[in-house]
DNA sequence: AGGCGATTGTCATATACCCTTACAATCCCG
DNA sequence: CGGGATTGTAAGGGTATATGACAATCGCCT
């Protein structure tokens, strides 16, 4: 038998743990699986730091968006996002029924619409903040410190 | 009007454009929206190598773990890909559907099966490891050389 | 001024992916 | 040998997204 014996599983496992006892020939060398399995690691930590709220990263990053560009529309919106329109339409419904944001006529063009964080939106927002930056900090501890900017600009690098 | 004029949207923008005139503010300092951005870029790398074919990174990910680790079981799988054992089943079944995996009762447990790559299986991993392989290094390459050990060594560091 | 292509928001529909729960068969260990 | 754990399976569900069509509106070109 090649696969060594396996204990209970958890209720979640949520982020992909390396399983002794398995060959995981050249994925350790492709950036594709390494970037993955960061990801969901990452998205582990913000999960943790939002346990209770229902927010989501999309929704968390257009609440940041809103609050720093107002009067965005959705079809931008929904570029900076990378989803298609209807998605940034679904999205500004869940923030529009939560109260979080409005939108508002534009005087300059009858189609669209602007976005725009509601006082509630702002104080839910800088709470959240908060934590969400708190726990990505924590997240990234698990590197040295100077090599924390390094990763930065690397992944930006490979995400343009 | 803060937003800029924006031209037709392509078809599907897959991985996650910069849109001018926006300010991502904090967001660029986080390291779980940075790891999102690189890793949908190089999901999108993937999708470029395997066009065509029906395939996805999991299911890529399952015939490399099959080949090197012959007779694994579905729970095992599951375990390596993070997911449920009933996701391991359905990916199972489509690997065996397609002919490239195969289940063999194990001697040693009657309740698991020992998963296999077929001989076409190998056929098809070995063709598609090439392209996977090739566009991995080719979206890698957004990196000087000298970095990318370096990167992956941070990604790692970040999984566990 | 008029008209036409392009864009925006909306909606209905579809899809891909994955989970949860429950179950029978089988194993392990005291 | 008996109870608890594990495996594969099946059914049902949920979530997030895309696609395609539509009306209203805009912008540009003649």
């Amino acid at each position: 038998m090649s696969q060594p014996k396996r204990t209970a599983r958890g209720p979640r496992p949520s982020s992909i743990a390396r399983v002794p006892g398995i060959d995981y020939a050249e994925l350790d060398t492709m950036f594709g699986y390494a970037l993955k399995r960061a990801q969901v690691a990452a998205f582990e930590a913000f999960s943790r730091a939002t346990s209770g709220a229902d927010i989501t990263p999309p929704r968390f990053t257009a609440l940041v968006i809103l609050q720093t560009n107002p009067g965005i529309s959705q079809s931008v919106l929904g570029d900076v996002l990378g989803t298609a329109r209807s998605g940034a339409m679904l999205l500004t419904d869940w923030l529009e029924s939560r109260g979080l944001a409005e939108r508002r006529h534009r005087p300059d063009d009858g189609r669209a619409w602007g976005l725009y964080l509601t006082a509630r939106g702002e104080r839910v927002l800088e709470k959240m903040r908060r934590s969400v930056r708190l726990h990505d900090q924590r997240f990234a501890a698990r590197l040295p410190k100077r090599e924390r900017a390094r990763l930065l600009r690397l992944l930006e690098r490979l995400a343009a």
